[in-house]
DNA sequence: ATAGTTATGGATTGATCGGTTCAAAACTTG
DNA sequence: CAAGTTTTGAACCGATCAATCCATAACTAT
């Protein structure tokens, strides 16, 4: 009954993501924003109610792909509890290696949302750690599984290990940031695991 | 011969460091940092060149006092290499416990600008890969003295160590500012100093 | 005192910020 | 085709951005 739009929403939230990632939240403009989407301001705001709208759409919007594909790694019954763990940390290796700008890898849109807006935006902070809680509920049961398989031998408990993981994926992600290349990174996985097996 | 500064040059950095620490680089505005030192346009201006200039200055002051205490730590032949560690991971974990506004830790000045500025200002990115560099030589001669005296037991060799520490910190703050609270960091703590006598 | 120099506060710059308005274009439905 | 609805692009809004300018105040050296 009237004008369908020309462009698919989803795609725009993508190329927004993108955008917020590489530059954060206060660095990219509006017309950044137009420019990466292919559309104009009215298009823009009358889809999204606002450039801080349209981060929280895309913050969620990364969470609900990387997030999933990594907490599917972690519940992948063919490998062990140690072997799944060792594979997410391969995955933000890859990760990190392959989302690059300027020689410089990206980082995580989590971790920088993180440490950008966390303590003034408490809706990001909220859509933050709804995903933290979510990953640590997942890192808990596999290492109540590794417990149980073998793999992981640590007595620390659960919670202390998961969070443990989650740092340690950050950690690997400033680093990769401030510089460090591939092979540091996998350095450093390596001997996080170390740990689980204490 | 001519009228002197009515200013202290090094209070005035203290309390622009301090703006850019809590609000990060972009989001602090030339007026912020007017009404943080208490100065007026004119003097910053004629003091440092630019808000950028002023920014490299904050950086440096931070590392200089942040780092070099905790390389202090590191290097204090009193303690064995572990417990040398282990007090350096107490320090940071004081450090996040205590610098917070609105509830939520401040995270680290060098880990912040590594997220917000390293990928497009290779300036910042210099003087931050300087301090890592710093930071992973001190690491690295402590690992070498723990292999000594026998507190780190860890085979993986004295860089990926180094490296793997500098991350955890780092996973520490970024876990702070998601807001883990103290209990929460010391035991990453625990858990990270586990890998070290694997 | 006075000449010389710098620091300072306030006004001001052009550019850019996020966001709105509006008329014209484009489409669906009857 | 025509009525009705939404999208779209461009012009535009006040606010704020980093930075500069300038007149005056404040100080030192002679």
């Amino acid at each position: 009954m009237a004008r369908p739009r020309m462009f698919d929403e989803e795609r725009a939230l993508d190329a927004a993501m993108r955008t917020f990632w590489e530059k954060g939240y206060e660095a990219t403009s509006t017309q950044d924003l137009c420019e990466a989407t292919g559309l104009g301001r009215s298009s823009i705001y009358n889809t999204f109610k606002s450039k801080h709208d349209l981060f929280e759409r895309a913050l969620a919007y990364y969470i609900d792909t990387m997030t999933t594909a990594q907490l599917a790694v972690l519940e992948d019954p063919r490998h062990r509890a140690a072997d799944r763990i060792r594979a997410l940390f391969a995955m933000v290796v890859d990760g990190e290696t392959e989302h690059r700008a300027g020689g410089r890898s990206l980082g995580c849109l989590t971790v920088n949302t993180t440490v950008e807006l966390a303590a003034r935006d408490s809706r990001a902070a909220a859509i933050l750690e709804r995903d933290t809680a979510r990953r640590l509920t997942v890192l808990r049961a596999v290492i109540d599984e590794g417990r149980r398989d073998g793999s992981i031998t640590s007595q620390r408990d659960a919670e202390a290990l998961a969070r443990f993981i989650n740092a340690a994926i950050g950690g690997m992600r400033i680093s990769s940031q401030g510089g460090a290349d591939r092979t540091t990174l996998e350095s450093i996985a390596e001997v996080t695991l170390d740990a689980l097996t204490h």
